[in-house]
DNA sequence: TAAGAAAAATTACAGATGTAGGAATAAAAG
DNA sequence: CTTTTATTCCTACATCTGTAATTTTTCTTA
């Protein structure tokens, strides 16, 4: 953990959409973040090169056009930015994250329900 | 949430000094700071400053020097984090958070039984 | 095979960030 | 009052990020 590249906001929704559809090629990745997002297509294209620059994507030419798949597993990234994440705010760990929003009443009782279940069950097995 | 300004990985380091300190002064930063951080004076006058230009922080002379205090409260900062963070990659909710967790195994059998204790308690209040 | 269309390659540029150096000024000391 | 010193003010510059436009290359189609 820690060793993965940097991925900036707008590099970030651009993966998203490679996750979730890889192998994908430029325009499928245009095409469904036009959509979503008010980018110029030369911008998500910009994306899609640093990202292959900072080896979070590879490509292949398939005819004359890029299919671009992930070299970085989406649950690896989300993992590793969630302990940045927790070491930068909440001393390195879950429950005093936790804490914190107990304490500032950030759950309500059907949070704390459902995350005493999800305890429950993993106790369980 | 989500209307604080934006504050950078150095200009935290800045600001954690600042939270615990204040009222402080420019040369009581650069001590503290100077003590964990490889940084220049320079460079950490140059964090006030823009922390200042942010409003992030005021300040007010004393005599010549610089006393700095914070204009953003430091709980309401992690807190806006959080939300940002959780919106990004857990779908908006600490659920979501806790259950990957739990799924990925990246909780011991003390963090399960403390993260109980902490819903337990705020329950019975 | 030449023209047109589609894709990729190259270039651009402003604002944020990390990381300071040097100039100006005000206060303290002699 | 002048020199030294401490502090602030202004400037600098490379890299990263957001946001593309322009140019070149390569298919496709007439």
């Amino acid at each position: 953990m820690g060793n993965l590249p940097q991925i900036s906001e707008a590099e970030y929704e651009v993966m998203k959409i490679v996750w979730d559809h890889a192998p994908v090629s430029t325009n499928e990745v245009v095409e469904r973040l036009v959509k979503v997002k008010d980018w110029s297509p030369k911008t998500i294209q910009t994306m899609l090169l640093r990202l292959v620059k900072k080896k979070v994507l590879t490509y292949h030419k398939e005819s004359r056009v890029f299919v671009y798949e992930p070299l970085v597993k989406k649950e690896d990234y989300i993992s590793d930015e969630s302990s940045s994440f927790l070491k930068k705010f909440y001393d390195g760990n879950l429950r005093s994250m936790v804490l914190n929003f107990v304490e500032q009443d950030r759950l309500s009782e059907e949070d704390i329900e459902e995350l005493k279940e999800i305890l429950e069950n993993r106790k369980k097995r």
